[in-house]
RNA sequence: GGCGACGUGGCCGAGUGGCUGAGGCAACGGACUGCAAAUCCGUGUACGCGGGUUCGAUUCCCGCCGUCGCCUCCA
């Protein structure tokens, strides 16, 4: 079973079910007011190869991740351009989808909006009102995060520990907070911005309270993993949890965190590599499965730099995979080698260690292509299921090249003769003239074999 | 200032108190090939700096330097 680095015990856990064979888990998932940059592919990227292992396993994985569709930078680019906000909201999501079928991530089993979840979201904070651990300001309703007992958990720090540091910031509707940690629940809207009734006027939740409703609702009490990104942890799921605490709900048994993109310099970076600037421009510029693949050479919670020649090096590996893919389309069906694949899965039960899964594969890959070479058809066989097991677990998809149509097919053997009968300046005019088409052509003792 | 993490070969990036330091890319040599390609075989004076613990440290401890994340809005 998988074990999983735990930020709330900070231990290598191992992930229990609150149920046999399945598996609940809450993502943290996109405000939509802009297009899906780098980090958010790192984000998705990870959790897929998260929810393809499991499923691979052969547990039934549910993962519910959010689209937070009313925010305040929703409103300000509304603003800004003088649009309505939902037509930012709409066109952001759409680009969102087509960015994640762009780098193959897989839809979530459940996509809740924030904007569906209003009611809900209200009955809950009127809870935490009557509860005495919400309380009024001017401008909205605010938790009392002294009221929740052990504040801080994953933040790593206590509330005194936070204030002593806290620096020259400056803290947001700091006059009226009882402490600076406090955060807003619903804020009252001024005129002119989107609202939704309230007991306590009109307004919008605040960012913290869309996941507890909805991962509750979806959910339930005490499910078992709750995913984001390390810069989520504090505040967003420390103040997620406190809300879940305070109603004396089993939240989360388990929280994961990835690390992030950096630059060359090792700096947070979601911008741009190269001519790069978001994931759209990523999936247009680059084979989208070096992403993947360098992501996957590393580990969850390390950062990476992501950069050209990184990219470069998992297009050139991929070509390689692809290679093989082509090269064992026609071996026969067989059991996956068992030991490999147990290897795999004692690596990937080990905290995800992909870094050592995609090793195992590459070295699965050639002693598949030497016992190929040596003509061990047998040993190849298990050897090259066991490849295509690996990959559909971590969602890598090789190419065997696809189609050749009919005149391409016919100039390749016609390339095949003329090395037949020695006429080399014939054979290399043909090849030049498919490798111009775009084929990656391959001339062997055995007959030529295209891809592109 | 508080908390968390990191510094590994030409590049990216795993890992470990000693036994040959994963894997990818690049480079070089060889096999195969008409030549390429693909494939296989082989080749590397690494672990930020200074102390300490130890028979032995890249790995543990301390200090320093450098980098990053969080401490209101972020994957």
């Amino acid at each position: 079973m998988l074990h999983l680095y735990d930020s709330a015990t900070r231990s290598v856990r191992e992930l229990a079910l609150r149920e046999p064979g399945k598996v609940s888990i809450y993502l943290c998932g996109p405000t939509v007011y802009g297009p899906a940059h780098i980090g958010h592919g790192r984000a998705t990227l990870e959790y897929d190869v998260l929810r393809r292992y499991l499923e691979w396993t052969g547990l039934d994985v549910r993962l519910v991740s959010n689209v937070t569709d009313i925010d305040d930078q929703i409103i300000n680019r509304a603003n800004r351009e003088g649009r309505p906000w939902q037509e930012i909201t709409e066109k952001c999501e759409r680009m969102w989808w087509k960015a994640m079928d762009g780098v193959g991530v897989q839809r979530p089993t459940d996509i809740p909006h924030a904007t569906e979840y209003v009611d809900e979201m209200v009955a809950m904070i009127g809870e935490l009102v009557a509860a005495d651990q919400a309380y009024a300001t001017d401008d909205g309703i605010y938790m009392d995060v002294e009221s929740v007992d052990d504040y801080g958990l994953l933040a790593m720090q206590t509330l005194d520990d936070m204030r002593a540091g806290g620096g020259e910031r400056e803290v947001v509707g700091a006059v009226q907070k009882r402490h600076p940690a406090d955060f807003v629940l619903w804020k009252l809207s001024k005129p002119g911005e989107p609202s939704w009734p309230s007991p306590w006027g009109e307004g919008r939740p605040g960012w913290h309270s869309e996941c507890v409703v909805m991962a509750l609702d979806l959910l339930g009490e005490g499910f078992d993993l709750h995913c984001g990104g390390q810069d989520l942890r504090f505040p967003h799921h420390e103040n997620e949890r406190a809300q879940a605490v305070a109603l004396g709900k089993g939240f989360a048994n388990h929280w994961m965190h990835h690390n992030f993109i950096v630059d060359a310099e090792g700096e947070k970076m979601s911008k741009s590599i190269g001519n790069v600037e978001n994931l759209l421009d990523l999936i247009e510029h680059y084979d989208p499965r070096a992403y993947r693949l360098v992501l996957l050479q590393s580990h969850y919670r390390s950062p990476v730099k992501l950069n050209q020649s990184n990219i470069d090096a998992a297009v050139k590996a991929l070509a390689g995979l692809d290679a093989f893919a082509a090269r064992t389309a026609g071996v026969t069906e067989a059991e996956p080698d068992a030991g490999v694949l147990d290897e795999f899965r004692s690596a990937m039960d080990d905290d995800l260690d992909t870094p050592k899964a995609t090793a195992l594969l590459f070295d699965t890959v050639r002693r598949a292509n030497a016992a190929l070479d040596a003509d061990g058809s047998d040993v190849a066989a298990a050897l090259v299921a066991a490849v295509h097991e690996m990959c559909g677990a971590l969602g890598l998809v090789l190419s065997a090249g696809g189609d050749v149509p009919d005149d391409v097919a016919a100039k390749a053997a016609a390339l095949d003769a003329a090395r037949a009968g020695k006429d080399f300046a014939a054979a290399d005019a043909l090849r030049a003239e498919l490798q111009a088409a775009g084929w990656t052509v391959e001339t062997t003792k055995d007959g030529t074999t295209l891809r592109r």
